[in-house]
DNA sequence: TATTTATGATAGTGTTACTATCTTTTTAAA
DNA sequence: TTTAAAAAGATAGTAACACTATCATAAATA
């Protein structure tokens, strides 16, 4: 059996679908190396069309800008990381375990998915850590939002956010948890790799810490 | 009686002090002003050079660059934040009620500070909401870092984390905690105002409720 | 008064973020 | 198989940006 999952990226982020050539799928994978190499600001579509073997005005024709770009391989991760929790948590019927999963599936490093050969999920879960939120912070979030730029990364919210419902339904700020477990995920593991004194897990360096301290906060919170 | 607080800053953060000047607070004025209307990214020396009436060569002779600016004023948030604090609850006994107010702090919009003309902390809040990130999320936080950039973030971060532990010494994560406080403090309150239903307090758009938020997930854990 | 220091004015350079155009190759319909 | 349409390659060009350099002038200080 051979299967392949498709994300179906909203089409606002592209000009041309990069999932539908050979030379989109590279702009997607040897951006994701470049960005996790270099970082975004240092991304310049000169010097990834060099790596690709193609010219500036190739990576033009699939993406307005680099923010587009960036924009487009975050919201991936987003969908794919909802599917992996609803994967993954398939046929967990208690609520709380299936949170405890959730947030070790969340602050965990991710395995690489096989079945898509152009995303290496990797490196791109560490982009997400170190340059995510780059993209909803910007002057044109209202107008990004409006084209629905946003919408898997809402969506996961709202998953993890019926999820803490369902271990409580009287809880009052679900979709603030949410939003706190996600972000914390990947701050958490930002200090403690960088700037490891903000964190109490920076000697060790181990991510299982970082699942035990949003596990405790999240049910202590719950509970 | 007249004070006047002065926040010495880190000497790498600039080539001459703009607080010794009538241009240096000129930048740091202007330069507030700016970001705060069209962000960080749109910002440019040679425009700041014309709000201010002086040449690009002007700002550069205080500041390398804008990415060194921006870590300077927000450098400068922070240590003004952590003298609000201090002084905010200098009097408090209680802990607990210490730590809330903390809270209070730094999810409340902030009074203008009358005592520092060229600072407008009102707008510096905002700044530090949707661009303080950006400061560390970038490929030379190990080298910002080692030139002790983030002290006063760090500094910060301290006296919430002591505070934590004054409240609950057995408590396993205090700096996480801290830095789950500041940071989402911040992010709550962009994500209200930019991509409310990220939030629970998306409709009423009152501060207070990422207050009552904060308050409720931090004296769960601690309690 | 002499000298250092800060600022102003102007020019120049390499790079970036595009836009445009024209040709060649690939794909798909007739 | 031919034809036309779509995608990709090749190249050129532009405005803005992030600097660096230089020289003159004004202000502060010794």
């Amino acid at each position: 059996m051979e299967l392949q999952l498709q994300i179906k990226m909203n089409e606002g982020l592209f000009l041309r679908n990069p999932e539908l050539s050979d030379l989109g799928k590279k702009i997607i994978k040897h951006s994701i190396i470049m960005i996790h190499k270099d970082g975004f600001e240092a991304l310049t579509f000169k010097k990834l069309a060099k790596d690709i073997g193609t010219t500036e005005a190739g990576i033009y024709r699939y993406f307005e800008n680099k923010h587009l770009l960036l924009t487009y391989i975050i919201s991936w991760y987003w969908s794919w990381i909802e599917f992996q929790i609803l994967f993954q948590t398939n046929n967990i019927k208690n609520p709380k375990v299936r949170l405890k999963k959730v947030i070790k599936i969340l602050a965990s490093e991710v395995e690489d998915d096989e079945t898509i050969s152009h995303v290496n999920e990797s490196l791109l879960h560490q982009i997400v850590i170190s340059e995510g939120s780059k993209v909803y912070l910007t002057k044109k979030v209202g107008e990004d939002n409006k084209h629905q730029f946003f919408k898997p990364y809402k969506d996961l919210c709202g998953v993890i956010s019926d999820l803490i419902l369902e271990c409580n339904s009287a809880y009052k700020y679900p979709r603030s948890l949410a939003t706190t477990i996600i972000e914390m995920a990947h701050f958490q593991n930002f200090f403690m790799k960088n700037l490891p004194s903000l964190t109490d897990f920076g000697n060790s360096k181990e991510e299982s810490k970082i699942t035990a301290f949003l596990s405790d906060l999240v049910f202590s919170s719950i509970d």
